[in-house]
DNA sequence: TACACGTGGAC
DNA sequence: TGTCCAAGTGT
């Protein structure tokens, strides 16, 4: 069976069953792409909607976004996690406007080179804004090939080899083709083959699948290593963030005290937080969102 | 190569 | 109710 019979049922139900979303849209600029790929980096897309609505219409171009201090990203990034992404995006708006002229560059290395952009998004930027032949191999293309190709429920811990001779096998010649196919294979991840509960039966190449073929065998391998939060560095991170997010201007050392009682994580995680450059402490004691 | 890194919804 | 999961990156 050759692969590229794969082509054809997954592009078709993808024309008919695609979500209507904002970075999808024909007028979507690379940067509004851009936008959308790192506040969507282990984020669902239910909870970047509104964010990135709001994002773009604050600073709808790279230059806009680059005159505003960094910790202003940090603020109107709210609570979608993971604020380093804040400041990256941030540092990749000033990258852009310095080194490329206020255009989000469309070459691969050049894309890779921004802060917080990594294979995948430097992949999803060249691909969905630029029409380019690039596999996107995200946790959705992950699982999708898992399943169809290698007949397993999940795939590996961390992207193989393997996995990416298979996708750029599996990649259309034409290059337009092989953009759309690439959002319509992590489509299908998103809303059918999902990880807990695929559903086949909606399943465009449910009739190829070595997965569901084999009888849909359980993961068997490692366990998968599962991620703790209460009462971690993290959680304390998160709560230290929250208080400088939600004051107008910079907040008294007691103001943190208050939110996390364990003194000694509490300031291994605002020193961690100054190191990463989301927090400034001020002469005067008090901190403040980076300036 | 593992690990750190937020947040909240689903089951 | 606690576990799992969500369009990864940087070190």
């Amino acid at each position: 069976m050759p692969e590229s019979s794969l082509h054809a049922p997954v592009l078709d139900w993808y024309a008919t069953h695609q979500r209507d979303l904002p970075w999808r849209r024909p007028d979507a600029s690379a940067w509004d792409v851009l936008v959308s790929e790192i506040m969507l980096q282990q984020t669902p897309v239910v909870r970047v909607l509104p964010a990135y609505v709001a994002w773009l219409a604050r600073w709808p171009t790279p230059a806009a976004q680059a005159k505003d201090a960094p910790g202003e990203a940090v603020r109107q990034w709210g609570r979608l996690g993971y604020p380093r992404r804040a400041l990256r995006l941030h540092a990749a708006a000033v990258a852009i406007t310095a080194r490329h002229d206020g255009v989000v560059p469309d070459e691969y290395e050049a894309l890779l080179a921004l802060p917080g952009v990594g294979e995948y998004t430097a992949s999803a930027v060249a691909s969905f804004a630029y029409r380019q032949r690039h596999p996107v191999l995200d946790t959705n293309v992950r699982r999708v090939l898992a399943r169809v190709v290698a007949g397993v429920q999940y795939p590996p811990q961390s992207t193989t080899a393997t996995e990416r001779r298979t996708a750029v096998d599996l990649l259309p010649e034409d290059a337009d083709t092989a953009a759309t196919w690439g959002v319509a294979v992590m489509e299908i991840g998103a809303v059918v083959c999902s990880a807990r509960s695929p559903r086949c039966d909606d399943c465009p190449i449910a009739t190829l699948c070595a997965w569901r073929l084999a009888g849909r065998p359980a993961y068997d391998g490692p366990a998968r290593r599962r991620q703790t939060y209460e009462g971690t560095d993290r959680q304390c991170r998160g709560r230290l963030l929250k208080v400088l997010r939600e004051a107008p201007g910079p907040v008294r050392r007691s103001a943190l005290e208050a939110v996390w009682p364990d003194a000694v994580q509490r300031e291994r995680a605002l020193d961690g937080l100054v190191a990463d450059g989301l927090v400034d402490p001020l002469p005067n004691g008090r901190f403040a969102l980076p300036g």
